[in-house]
DNA sequence: CATACTCATGGAAACGATTCCATCATGATT
DNA sequence: AATCATGATGGAATCGTTTCCATGAGTATG
C-alpha cells in the first residue's frame, strides 16, 4: 500500500545517466544543457524530493535553525521568533524551537538537544553564562545571540535593542516631569539596562528601589507588590519588559495607586494593549521582530567572517501613564 | 583542531564490542549485564552521544514534530505552542515550527517542507482544506488538528475548545442582558461557531451582523469598524478571538460608543491584558495551553489506534465589558 | 548422549544523499 | 600529429546508526 519514496536512483534510473549526475543537476553543479534539461523532467514528472535525511547525514549537519527563548507566550518573544521565521522561511531553513524559562539548566540540556539532531545554527536569548556556550562554540556551531548578552560571552555576535538609548530617555523623561524617586522593576538578564539605569540617576540611585524578578507572570507580580508596599514614597517606576508593565499595572490597582496620579509608569516593549490600557501605557518601543529578523540574517550569512553585532533603535511612545510630579502638599 | 566526533564504532572499539551490542545496549536491547555495564561505562567516559542524522536516515524518519500556527505572535497560539513544547520535552522530542499566516498556500509549503526533512508527526491548526492534507495522510504521516477542522478532514483526530458550548453560553449570557441584536465578529475558520451563533440566535439572526476578517490585526480593525459604522443600533457584539476583541475595543473607543454603556462586548480567549483593559473584559477564556499539550499527547502516543478527537471545556469569566441594554429612551 | 532451544554477540547490509576520483571525449595548443 | 586542458559523466566511498542474520556457547529436554 505505502509506496516507496523516489529516491535519486529512480531519477537516475529514468533518466539514463548515474545518481552523481542528478545530484549536480539538482545542486547546480555543472551539467551539459541536454541532460541537465532530460534530469530535471523526470525529476519533476517522478514529483521527486531529495530526502533531507540523507543530505544531513551525508552533510553532517542539519540544516535548519534552532531558536531558544526564555517563554514563547511573552508577546515579545513571540514577535522576535516571527522575525525569525520570517528570514528563516525565506532561506527554505526549518526552524527548531526550545524554550528555557530563562533557566541555564534548561539551557543546557536544549542544547545538547539540538548538538545531537546535527543543528548547527543557533539563536538564542541566553540565560546561562559564558560557560554554558563555550562548549557549543567550541563544537563549531554558528551561535547569535538575540535581546541579551550572556556575561562573559566570547565573541558571539548579538542582535540587541539600544537598551542604553532606552533607559537613558527613559529616565530623562521622568526626571524631566519632575520625578526624583525613581524604581526599576527588571526581569533575568537585564545587567546592562540596570547599570545604565544607575548611570542615568546620576548620584540618585536608590538600590532599594531597584527590584529583579524572575520571568514568571507571578514573580513579577510579587516584586511589584512589594516593591509598592515598601517603598510608598516612590513616584516613578521603570518596568523592564511588558510582563514587568503588566505586573505593575495590576499591583499598582490593587493598592489604589493612581495611574499616573499617584504613580508615573514607563513600560519597556510596546504591545498591542498598552493602548487599550486604562490609562495607555508610555512605552519604550523595541523592534522585536527586527531584532528576530536580523538575528536569523547574522545566523545565515555563514560568511566565515564574523559579523559584529547590531543594534537596533528604540522609541519612547507617550501615551498617558506619567505626569509631572504632583509637588507634595504640605497642609494635607 | 576540531575533533572528530566520537561515534559508535570508537564506543564499540574501546569496550572491546561489536557495533551492534552497542546499538543495542543504547537502546534498551538484550545485553549480558556485565557487557551492558562495560559499554555504559565506555559511553559515559567518551561522553558519547549518538547522531539522530545516522539514526534518522536508517529509520526513514526524522524525530520531532511540526507544529503549524497562523501567527506566533497571537498569544493565542504562543500559549498553545508553549503546550505543545512543555509535551515534546518531556519526551525529548524537538519541535519544528513554521506559521502559515492561515494562507493555505504557504501551510502547504511548509507540510512540503517537514515531509523533506522526514517529520512524521505534526501538529496543525488548519487553513486549508481537505485536500491539502490528503497527500500528507496518504504519506503515513501521523496528524493531529489543534482548535480548528480541516473542512472535509479525514478521520484526523481533533483537540478542541468546546465551541460550541462557548457560543451557546455568550449567546445566552447576552440575550439574558436583554440583548437582540447581536454581532460575530469571526476570524478564519470559524465556521463551526459561526453555525452555532446562528443556532443559538435562533429566528433573531441578522446576517449583517456576522463580520468575518482575515488573521491580522489590520483586517480585523477594518472589520470591527465597519460593522459599528454599519450598524450602529447593534448592542452586543461576540469576538471570535483576542485579535477581534482588541480591534472591538479600538474601534468602539474610536467610535465613541462607551462599553458596556452603548455597546456589550464579549471575547474568545481570555489573555492577560482583558482585566487591564477599560472595562475589563469579559471573556469565554480556552484552554490554550491545554490544547497544545493534548495535541502532543495524541500525536506522541503513535499506538497504531486512531484515538478520537478531544473536546476541552470553556468558560466564562464575567468582568465589566457587558451591561443589560438600556432600554431605548422613546423621549429623548 | 544427542538434539533442540535460548541467548548474547558481531559482521555486514541497509538508509539516501554528496562528493572524490577516474574515465572518456572533445577541442585547443604546440 | 602529439600533447594538454577542459568538461561531462558514472562508479564507488562515505556519513553513523539500526537491524538482519549467522555463529557459537550454554542449557534443557528427549
Amino acid at each position: 500500500m505505502s509506496m516507496r519514496r523516489t529516491t535519486i536512483k529512480d531519477v537516475a534510473g529514468a533518466a539514463g545517466v548515474g545518481v552523481a549526475t542528478v545530484s549536480r543537476v539538482l545542486s547546480g553543479g555543472s551539467a551539459s544543457p541536454e541532460t541537465r534539461e532530460r534530469v530535471l523532467n523526470v525529476a519533476a514528472q517522478l514529483d521527486y524530493r531529495p530526502s533531507a535525511l540523507g543530505r544531513n547525514l551525508r552533510q553532517q549537519r542539519s540544516g535548519g535553525i534552532g531558536l531558544l527563548l526564555p517563554d514563547i507566550t511573552d508577546t515579545f518573544y513571540g514577535r522576535l521568533a516571527d522575525g525569525v521565521l520570517a528570514c528563516a522561511r525565506s532561506a527554505g531553513e526549518p526552524v527548531i524551537l526550545g524554550t528555557t524559562g530563562d533557566d541555564p539548566e534548561r539551557e543546557a540540556e536544549l542544547i545538547g538537544m539540538l548538538m545531537e539532531q546535527g543543528v548547527d545554527r543557533v539563536i538564542a536569548v541566553p540565560s546561562g553564562d559564558g560557560e554554558i556556550w563555550a562548549p557549543t562554540l567550541r563544537a563549531g556551531l554558528t551561535m547569535v545571540f538575540a535581546h541579551r548578552l550572556s556575561t562573559g560571552h566570547g565573541d558571539v555576535p548579538a542582535v540587541l535593542a539600544d537598551d542604553r538609548a532606552g533607559v537613558r530617555t527613559a529616565v530623562d523623561y521622568l526626571t524631566g516631569l519632575g520625578h526624583r524617586r525613581i524604581a526599576y522593576l527588571g526581569g533575568p538578564g537585564q545587567e546592562q539596562r540596570l547599570s545604565v539605569f544607575r548611570q542615568a540617576l546620576g548620584g540618585l540611585v536608590d538600590e532599594e528601589l531597584i527590584v529583579v524578578a524572575r520571568g514568571s507572570r507571578d514573580s513579577a507580580y510579587a516584586a511589584a507588590a512589594g516593591l509598592f508596599q515598601h517603598r510608598p514614597d516612590l513616584t516613578a517606576v521603570l518596568a523592564g519588559g511588558n510582563l514587568l508593565g503588566e505586573a505593575a499595572v495590576l499591583a499598582a490597582r490593587e493598592l489604589d495607586l493612581r495611574v499616573p496620579r499617584d504613580l508615573s509608569l514607563i513600560m519597556f516593549d510596546d504591545v498591542p494593549w498598552a493602548e487599550l490600557c486604562a490609562p495607555p501605557l508610555t512605552v519604550i518601543a523595541q523592534p522585536a521582530q527586527d531584532i528576530g529578523y536580523r538575528a536569523a540574517e547574522l545566523v545565515l550569512r555563514e560568511g566565515g567572517r564574523r559579523p559584529r553585532g547590531v543594534l537596533l533603535p528604540t522609541e519612547l511612545i507617550v501615551r498617558g501613564s506619567c505626569a509631572p510630579r504632583r509637588t507634595p502638599n504640605k497642609s494635607g
